[in-house]
DNA sequence: TTTACTCGGAGTAAATAACTCCGAGTAGAA
DNA sequence: TTCTACTCGGAGTTATTTACTCCGAGTAAA
């Protein structure tokens, strides 16, 4: 066996651009495309469905309530629904709403700092777009494109193609029961 | 005028996916470009000429070297320098280096962790990939692409291209002027 | 009218980014 | 050879952000 063998988790190591707040919001948002039109989910139920934190996925969904994805109900049996057709909504609205509309990149626009400049940096240094920050913008469009280009509704059908045609009603079975449990707890 | 007008600065409301490391990072490494071969500047040089943080850039230069991207000279008049020609050193090279080559998206598998599984995920929810990961890295892919497409050395001429013909030689002359003072101080 | 459930925002701990400081080493000057 | 000033290089520090919790206000059904 090898004494200096190096060991480590590759999970702590890879910091990703986009936080947990995504995955989570996706991930809900996929059940709630299932969902039939007159059936909500509350942010509870979204969150033990998929053994996630309920009181962060609650916050989650304050922030797609107010950027217009979802609507929420109130009251005893409410809940959330998609605030318009899922093929309207693009992954990167999902980003934008739970992240911010963050720039690839923020120009601090040093280039006009140069000491040769002394007080007032000249008329070319300033004008037009910095090169370095033309190019992130250029690499953020593209991504930005490509995220915009797939729907909650494209990215739904993805899912179900792998899963078992009986999946989905399964799904809808444990939501149903839930709200008969709770239906059956207020009547006791 | 309006009461309840709302002001606020809007740099502190956009938090770029690259920080500033970057921003820095790259300035520097332009400076380097136009430097001939056996011109070195040190990274108080870099930092002082472009008015950023001396120890800042010390650090991200350390980086910059254990990425391979730069060589360093140590000693009284010592400095980096490129480790290859600035063709070869793409943006998205830089990137890494100094943010680390993370990926746009971490995916923590929750859709392993569904209610409906108790304990074991059926091999149908694990196989392949996550479709929402996969939207990820595709969009992920084509930013990289994008980055990698752009060289220091293209870059460099873009950003020559806006100054006057006379601006490298100041540049350069700033730097020599920097190194004189040195060994006058020196021989005192 | 009560009650159990819903949303919605204020608050908290751990991690990350940006930045500083000081020690180790080296090339040139005396 | 000795000395000195300058270089790199990594260990600390502070402040912002992320992920997450908790509790109060409101509402629809019982």
């Amino acid at each position: 066996m090898a004494l200096n063998q190096v060991s480590f988790n590759a999970e702590y190591l890879l910091m990703a651009l986009y936080g947990a707040s995504v995955e989570y919001g996706l991930h809900c948002l996929l059940y709630l495309v299932n969902s039939s039109a007159d059936a909500k989910a509350s942010s509870l139920d979204l969150a033990e469905f998929q053994g996630i934190s309920p009181s962060y996925v609650a916050k989650l969904f304050t922030q797609l309530k107010s950027a217009g994805i979802v609507t929420a109900l109130e009251g005893a049996h409410g809940g959330y629904q998609l605030a318009r057709g899922a093929a309207d909504i693009t992954v990167l609205d999902v980003v934008a709403a739970l992240e911010g509309d963050n720039p690839l990149f923020q120009c601090k626009d040093i280039r006009s700092k140069c000491a040769l400049f002394s007080d007032a940096p000249p008329g070319w240094a300033t004008k037009g777009l910095c090169s370095i920050h033309a190019v992130m913008r250029e690499a953020e469009a593209q991504m930005k494109q490509s995220l915009a280009r797939h729907t909650l509704a494209d990215l739904s059908a993805r899912v179900a193609r792998k899963a078992p045609k009986t999946f989905p009603i399964e799904v809808a079975g444990w939501f149903e029961g839930r709200k008969a449990a709770k239906s059956r707890r207020q009547s006791d």
